[in-house]
DNA sequence: GTCTATACACCGATAGAC
DNA sequence: GTCTATCGGTGTATAGAC
């Protein structure tokens, strides 16, 4: 790992476990092993440091999500791909997903260009639009199913952070829960 | 409003708009009128404050979750409360919802005592906990059927917040959103 | 690129008068 | 209770050597 990438995986642990405020520049490169100085050599401010670290994350977040899903070829298996893949991804890197939680419900986020954003999830919003127009999806409002989907795989998320299940369990639940949430917006 | 209630309700407004680190007790002070050293007469400290101002608004809210609720009798009538009640309390607090929001997903959460996040929530998990125990609800662990309501609430939140309909607009997504989730836990 | 040393602004919190 | 004045500590960021 070079020193940029453990700068930001050392500042990662910290902001989650401490919040932004509580986590000075010092504590970062001290923890990390790396000169104070040097920090600012990588990131020129720690507003810098703290958006990069989102745009990091919220990229190797896609990408996984987007290998998961590159073989399906239903709509059932891209959405349950949408909803699914990050639980699994948030499985593997609580941290990560807390950050990107954390970050998304606060001010930071507005730093964040909207096109930024929008990349990531305006895929996802194709696909739902095409299950409305093909009639697999209930007649709602695209932003609306959206908004449930993620809703859904936000609170699941949090269920499973509070109970540390056995892997077999935990695929139960994501399983189970997608279920529900099919039958949700499924146009039966 | 006295002196205690006005820095609560100035601190509100600038932590929303610039987080906890970016909002200086300097500033509050001086956007409510009030000298510096007053601040800390009424709280020791930054994070007392902090603090405070998350039960002060949480409290308010279950205020107004109870009240809307209380002449409900079947099952259905007080779930729908529960997830309906405090979509209406945001529309009309957005800037208190947004801050419990980004507490709550913030280590500030970590600082509050357990009982003190469990006294909101443990009348509404009775109530499920009695739905499931009838048949009315499906046969789901409580805590998923909780934490898919919650999940619900937030994301329709969201949604209200980005597209600001008139208010007949925000009734109907309202309930309709909710006979989607009613739908889903509904033990038909 | 990386380090050490340091500037200096700023903030939280206190002291003490009224 | 409320104010003014201020201190000590801390944190971001820079300068400059290597």
């Amino acid at each position: 790992m070079d020193k940029r990438e453990l700068l930001l995986d050392t500042a990662l642990r910290l902001f989650v476990e401490f919040g932004f405020h509580a986590t000075p520049t010092s504590k970062i490169a001290k923890q990390a092993g790396i000169a104070n100085g040097t920090l600012f050599y990588f990131f020129s401010t720690k507003d810098e440091l703290i958006k990069a670290l989102y745009v990091d994350i919220k990229s190797r977040m896609t990408a996984y999500i987007l290998e998961t899903i590159k073989d399906e070829t239903s709509l059932y298996g891209i959405i349950k791909g949408y909803y699914s893949a990050p639980l699994y991804w948030a499985l593997e890197h609580k941290t990560e997903f807390q950050f990107v939680t954390q970050f998304s419900n606060s001010p930071y986020l507005n730093q964040i260009a909207a096109d930024e954003i929008q990349k990531h999830i305006q895929p996802f919003l194709d696909i739902i639009t095409r299950g409305v127009q093909e009639g697999v999806l209930k007649p709602i409002d695209v932003d609306i199913i959206f908004a449930l989907i993620r809703g859904h795989t936000f609170s699941i998320n949090q269920y499973l952070i509070e109970k540390p299940f056995p892997k077999a369990e935990q695929d139960k639940v994501i399983d189970e829960t997608f279920y529900l949430l099919w039958g949700m917006i499924n146009n039966r």
